[in-house]
DNA sequence: GCAAAGTAATACCATATGGTTTTATATTAA
DNA sequence: TTAATATAAAACCATATGGTATTACTTTGC
């Protein structure tokens, strides 16, 4: 139950800010830098940005009398991290529906390749529940 | 820039909806049990769930009198292809920085294992910048 | 048919949110 | 020092959001 989870989550809800995130992904920019890109105002850039901020997803970095706005990777990380439990949670039934298969055929001859070994692969994973 | 990709990241910025969907991975539940565990109204359980289907998270199966809400893949699996391109991207830079470090080193003997060798598989993955 | 259980739908309220405008502050360059 | 550039901060507004309470609609079981 972070905190800082909530505001990754939260940042990203808005199709503004992940515009943003992915123009940063081009290289550091500026405030003026992404107005000129988004025809809004530059404190209405400066709050995303600090939503970004506070989604630990962009650092400020001064140089000089500009602020270099960074990408940064913890907030995406965390976010990632959640999901992961049910990406997970699709496979376990993948799994399960193919071991289901499995005893149903269970007097056919073997199979060398098939989605069974995908699944028994993919069920080996470790699950982690998040909070 | 499909438009449910943006109703999935607006349905897990709320911190209930994510602990919801935490509930149906263990299975099918009415609205009535959902609100026994999170001490709220049924129309606001319901509000969310409504919040929830629209982002291809939950769908609903009538069942006699009950209207059961299941796990759907759809939208956090569009949500996870999204966060991908930003893995992808922390993978290059990783890569890009391992690049200057054998450059740097390149009169040094060659190691048989190292990061070296990991940022080379990662970068060899596919990039798909989103809309 | 009728009562009970479950859900749906509507109206409504308080607050959070995204945005603008305005004013103030800091740094560079002449 | 002064003009120009870039950001910061505060006040304010319209709307979206999360929540409640209330009322009405289905389905089961007697």
């Amino acid at each position: 139950m972070t905190n800082h989870e909530q505001y990754a989550f939260k940042a990203l809800a808005d199709p503004t800010r992940r515009q943003i995130l992915l123009h940063l992904s081009q290289g550091d920019k500026t405030i003026g830098e992404l107005v000129s890109e988004f025809s809004m105002t530059r404190a209405a850039v400066k709050k995303h940005l600090d939503v970004l901020s506070r989604g630990q997803m962009v650092t400020v970095h001064p140089r000089g009398r500009e602020r270099l706005n960074r990408l940064q990777p913890n907030g995406i990380k965390s976010v990632v991290q959640w999901l992961g439990f049910f990406d997970q949670f699709w496979d376990e039934k993948l799994n399960a529906l193919t071991q289901a298969i499995e005893s149903d055929s269970a007097t056919a001859p073997p199979r060398t390749t098939s989605v069974t070994d995908k699944a028994r692969r993919i069920s080996s994973r470790k699950k982690n529940k998040p909070c």
